[in-house]
DNA sequence: CTGAGATCCTGTCTGC
DNA sequence: TGCAGACAGGATCTCA
């Protein structure tokens, strides 16, 4: 998926529907990672759109009264097409449509979700999400409280959204490389002054790579069709048995929690 | 409470 | 080519 910078990304493509008329939404499949309810169509016609943001991985359209909530999940993604254009794309389950164009939400494999509601800060999905990583409260003093007793190692410790939100599978093996730290070390065996070089890393890769429109290595692209480019930043994700770009080391792979984790043994301890 | 593992779904790639 | 199996950016739920 899409994970903070992807998300973000897609946000600031479709900002511009910011002040527009949402004249209806038109859901053409509703399994999604959850049935999406009737609410979504009834109570979003003619609505006046006052504000687009994002918490967590979550996309927030603020209408009058309701709020669209849209997950992207593993393989979800949204496209502004022309209401000219009148072409379907395969897996393409709910449409926006505005005046003149339309954002689509297409998602291979349905693990996103659309929900609305009038407070989403207080939805079940989000009102037990951790803070932002990017805001000022994620600090090496957060997190190393988080650590302390707890026994899962660090890579899964800063992938749960409840501790820290946004941070997903790519960006976790990129950000511990970047701190120089074992991902599979445990979380309270990690120092104060490990936190702070990962709380830095964790910061510094996010914003860059939200500089660059995120990754794309499948088929995330942004709203607006624009390709991200930080797939060429990586220096870890995805570089299996591939040189090391700081000493030359092997790249190794290996799985946590079931997730394909990777590391330079050689520079991360 | 914590943590491990299964699970939802489709498409693509690898190896026999 | 065909086909089985592994794997993919998420995160909830169940169970021990």
């Amino acid at each position: 998926m899409p994970e903070l910078p992807e998300v973000e990304t897609t946000v600031r493509a479709i900002n511009k529907f910011e002040n527009s008329t949402l004249k209806e939404v038109i859901v053409h499949n509703k399994n999604l990672r959850w049935k999406v309810d009737k609410k979504v169509e009834i109570f979003t016609k003619n609505k006046l759109i006052h504000k687009i943001s994002r918490r967590a991985k979550y996309i927030l359209i603020y209408l009058d009264e309701y709020c669209l909530m849209i997950h992207l999940g593993m393989s979800g993604k949204l496209r502004i097409q022309n209401n000219n254009d009148n072409y379907f794309k395969k897996h393409d389950h709910a449409e926006f449509i505005f005046k003149d164009e339309k954002i689509v939400f297409n998602d291979t494999r349905r693990f996103g979700s659309i929900h609305l509601s009038k407070n989403p800060n207080k939805h079940r999905l989000i009102k037990n999400l951790g803070i932002e990583p990017l805001s000022n409260s994620f600090n090496k003093s957060y997190l190393a409280n988080v650590c302390k007793n707890s026994n899962l190692s660090i890579k899964k410790l800063i992938m749960d959204q409840k501790n820290v939100v946004g941070v997903g599978n790519i960006y976790a093996s990129e950000s511990l490389f970047l701190a120089k730290i074992n991902p599979k070390r445990l979380s309270k065996d990690i120092s104060i002054k490990d936190c702070e070089c990962l709380v830095k890393s964790i910061k510094t890769i996010l914003k860059y790579a939200i500089k660059k429109g995120g990754t794309t290595l499948k088929d995330f692209y942004s709203a607006d069709g624009s390709e991200g480019y930080f797939s060429l930043e990586l220096n870890v994700y995805g570089r299996d048995s591939m040189q090391c770009k700081n000493c030359n080391s092997k790249i190794v792979k290996t799985i946590i929690g079931q997730r394909a984790t990777y590391l330079c043994t050689n520079c991360q301890s």
